[in-house]
Order: C-alpha cells, then sequence, then structure tokens
RNA sequence: GGGUAGGUGCCUGAGUGGUUAAAAGGGCCUGGCUGUAAACCAGGUGCGAGAGCUACGGGGGUUCGAAUCCCUCCCUGCCCA
C-alpha cells in the first residue's frame, strides 16, 4: 500500500502537495522527510503525539524520518495562534529540552535502522546548529529576497496579529527561518518531505516555495488535521490546563492511561486510527458499537497509547489499577501497590499530621483549605468511607492499618502507604 | 523622538478614595444525573482553623483609609515622525 493511502485512511491527511507526484516519490525508494518539534517545554506532550505519530508511521513504511527540534527557531517564536509574544527562552533551558526529547523520541523513532524489515535509521537533528551560524547580510540576501511581505501580511496568522496585539520583527521573520530549515534539509539530507499540524500550512508552504525559488527543487508537504477537543481544545492538556507529558515522572502511566480512557465519545475513532497502529478492520469493529460499550474501545486506546509512551507493563498496571477502582463490584484495596502511591514517615503519622495534610501530601488537595472545601461538598473519602471533617489526626482515622487509599472526586485516588 | 490609550484574579473584563478578596462571563473543582463520555442542574473557586495576612505592572509618596490620587520606572496598543 502507498503510504499516501494509508494516511488518507488513517484521517491524517488534510492538505497534501502534490498527493500523485509523491505517491510516485514513495514508490521510488526511501525518501526522507521531516518533523519539527518545538522544544519550549522539558519534555513531549500528547499534544505531540499526532506528529510523532506522522514520523513513526512512515518510517514503519521503509522511509527515513528526521525528527528536527527546534532549538534555533524556538529563539524566534512561532506566531501562529498565538495574540502576543512567546516570552524568550533560555539557551541552556533549550538544550536541556532538547536532550530530554531525544530520549522520548526513540521510544517511537528507530535511530538504529532495521527494526522494520530493513528501514533506514531516523535522524534527531537541531536546527540551532545551521541557525545560528547564519549571517544576517547573506541570510537576507539570499533567502530574504525570495519572501514577499504583501504575501506574508496577507496569511491569516500575521493579519491576526496586526489586528490583535502586535508583532515584532523576530516574529516576522520565523517563517523565513523555518523556510530556511526545509531548504537546510533537502541540501544536506535531501529530504524531499515536510510534515506537521495544519496549522503549519502555510509556514510550511514557505519552506516548499523557497526550495523551488532558491534550488529549482521539488518537494512535498502534508500537514494532518489539528485535533481538538469538544471544546475546542487542542490536544494534550487535561481539564485543569496540565501539561499530558510523556515522562513519567512529570506525568505518571496511570494518569496517562486516564487520560486516554477519558476520550469523549465523538473522537475514540479519530482517536484510534491516528494514535495506534491497530489495524482499521479492527477499529470499526471496536467502534461500531453505541453508548456505554464504546468505553470498551477506549480501553483499547488507552492502553495501547499508554504501552507506546511507557511500555507494556506500565500499560498492565495503568490498567489493572483503573479495573480495580472503577468497576463498581470489588472494593478496591489500598493493599494493591501497582496503586499510584504517596509514601508517608510513620513519625509524621504519630506526630500532629492532619487527615487535612495527608490529602495535601497525596496531591489530591492544593493546601488545607481546599481539603475542608471537598470534605464539606462530600468530595473526600478514605477507604470509600465518606469523611466530612478533615481536622482529625491522620493517625487516629488510620488505626491499625499501614496503608490506605484516599480519594477526592469520583476519579482521583492516591494509595497512602505509611513506611 | 512627539501625542494618546492602557497594564486588575487562571482568562476575558467591570471597578476611578472607604459598603471591594475585588461585579459579570468563561474556565476549573465538588455534588446530582450517567457510562470514569457529552449535555444539563446546584454549589464552590487567594492563603489561613481563626484573629488575620497577602493581592489590582515595579518602586516611592499623599491620606485615618488607595486597585482607585500624585511622582517615578518598566511594558503594550494606536496615531504622527
Amino acid at each position: 500500500m502507498n503510504p499516501v493511502d494509508y494516511l488518507r485512511q488513517r484521517g491524517y491527511i488534510h492538505d497534501i502537495v502534490d498527493e500523485e507526484g509523491l505517491k510516485a516519490e514513495f514508490e521510488k525508494g526511501p525518501l526522507t522527510y521531516y518533523i519539527g518539534f518545538d522544544p519550549t517545554g522539558p519534555s513531549l506532550h500528547a499534544g505531540h503525539m499526532a506528529t510523532i505519530m506522522l514520523l513513526a508511521t512512515l518510517q514503519r513504511f521503509g522511509h527515513r524520518p528526521i525528527a528536527l527540534a527546534g532549538g534555533g527557531t524556538a529563539m524566534v517564536g512561532d506566531p501562529t495562534g498565538r495574540t502576543s509574544a512567546r516570552e524568550i527562552i533560555r539557551i541552556e533551558d533549550l538544550e536541556e529540552n532538547v536532550a530530554g526529547i531525544t530520549v522520548q523520541l526513540a521510544r517511537y523513532l528507530d535511530f538504529e535502522g532495521g527494526r522494520f524489515d530493513g528501514n533506514p535509521a531516523a535522524l534527531l537533528l537541531d536546527n540551532a546548529d545551521w541557525l545560528l551560524k547564519l549571517e544576517y547580510i547573506p541570510f537576507l540576501r539570499d533567502i530574504g529576497r525570495h519572501f514577499s511581505v504583501n504575501e506574508m501580511l496577507a496569511t491569516e496568522t500575521y493579519r491576526n496579529r496586526l489586528e490583535e496585539g502586535g508583532l515584532n520583527f523576530v516574529e516576522f521573520n520565523y517563517r523565513l527561518v523555518q523556510g530556511y530549515d526545509y531548504l537546510h534539509l533537502y541540501r544536506s539530507e535531501n529530504c524531499r518531505l515536510q510534515l506537521g499540524g495544519s496549522d503549519q500550512w502555510s509556514n510550511i508552504l514557505g519552506g516548499v516555495d523557497l526550495i523551488r525559488r532558491a534550488d529549482g527543487g521539488k518537494v512535498y508537504a502534508i500537514v494532518s488535521p489539528l485535533i481538538t477537543t469538544q471544546t475546542g481544545e487542542k490536544m494534550g492538556k487535561t481539564g485543569k490546563g496540565l501539561r499530558v507529558w510523556l515522562n513519567p515522572q512529570m506525568f505518571p502511566p496511570y494518569d496517562y492511561y486516564q487520560y486516554w480512557v477519558n476520550t469523549d465519545d465523538a473522537m475514540v475513532e479519530t482517536y484510534l486510527k491516528r494514535f495506534t497502529f491497530i489495524r482499521n478492520e479492527e477499529i470499526e469493529e471496536l467502534t461500531s458499537v453505541q453508548g456505554e460499550a464504546l468505553r470498551g474501545a477506549k480501553r483499547v486506546l488507552a492502553f495501547e497509547a499508554t504501552a507506546m509512551a511507557h511500555g507494556v507493563e506500565e500499560a498492565e498496571k495503568a490498567e489493572s489499577a483503573t479495573r480495580s477502582l472503577f468497576s463498581g463490584g470489588t472494593l478496591p484495596s489500598a493493599g494493591d501497590t501497582d496503586l499510584p502511591t504517596t509514601q508517608i514517615a510513620r513519625t509524621e503519622v504519630d506526630g500532629e499530621l492532619t487527615l487535612a495534610d495527608a490529602f495535601v501530601r497525596a496531591d489530591l488537595a492544593k493546601g488545607r483549605g481546599e481539603a475542608r472545601r471537598l470534605a464539606q461538598q462530600g468530595g473526600l473519602s478514605v477507604d470509600d468511607e465518606k469523611v466530612s471533617d478533615v481536622n482529625v489526626l491522620f493517625g487516629d482515622i488510620l488505626g491499625d492499618r499501614n496503608a490506605v487509599l484516599l480519594r477526592a472526586g469520583k476519579k482521583r485516588f492516591k494509595r497512602v502507604a505509611i513506611v
């Protein structure tokens, strides 16, 4: 199957430059393609999964991915979809971020080569390596002259920024710099395809045009539909606005599983297609049901997504913890060590530690005030027993137990173990 | 460089000397209904057990009392150059 057809079936294609031409290129043999990553965070997050899947998918078809960390472009700042300028990020932070992201990408991409039947090895590059060396006047002369200010001002991104807010010159240059990346990769790696989210369409076309104008080269581009939640948010954040990080230290695998299992009904099929490698027929079968039965499909989605990000073992743990916590019948057991756990020292329990403190320590309340409020609203329980007063000593509640299950609201749990 | 309008809580945005921990909406949280979904309904939403403390760009001042008045610095939009 031609990769383009597969991507279409899976709903990855929103816009494409010369579909037939690209199909023909894929037939000829390994094609080098790239996607840029914005390394402004310390870890990749669920919002990045869309692009990661694109990279991973095409590599499984035997093509050669370049994951491009935007260490240089991050210093310029992409104005796309923003109404105000980005904060300037420190160079040291950027370097650290790039290093962390590299490790994560290795889970999805094969940097050695050959894992999928003779595929080429993936490449990770950082555009800071060439962008920082650019000289201003030669850049203006060789690259700048290919960009029309009129055209740029007409694009949605810049128009928006001109209308509401402001645009400084650094950001105005973002398109040139990103276009230059593509040109650089075209020249140095014979990279012929760039992918990204649909919000990047005009930026990516800037690169395609630049390559044609500067070198007379013919290159391609695909952007995939931006996935937004039911409420119009971009993916990759929890309701609270917390990032769904891929780093297990920053966002536990159990919570990662929960993030996916809580997918909106309407999005389950889209997610299965875009975020797993499950076969089409199987997806069809999973999503052919209505109502509550759809939860089965969500569990598959959550399992696959978690297994990909954190390994099968972690996915299994998350799944079994979920089962014991949500599947009514059996009472979740505080003895189940697979549950996310907070440890509290015996000596503290013997001291003045209150129940409110325990909830705070377990990260289930921001402060004692919040714990009290939650209790008043009937949202707190200890081993499935509602608590109304949190100003009592934790030790008294505990009795002779050395582990309890604290619960805040219906969905948030923490096992607390006394050590 | 000149002129002008601004900078308020997670966000939008009221408020121009005390009754303002700061209207309203959104978001978020809890409860209800459910299917750990969506929609809907109710309550909550700075910290603190409390006295109280901290908050309206930064700093300084006037006043019994300031987000509100004055000075100064920083930042942003718009117009002119």
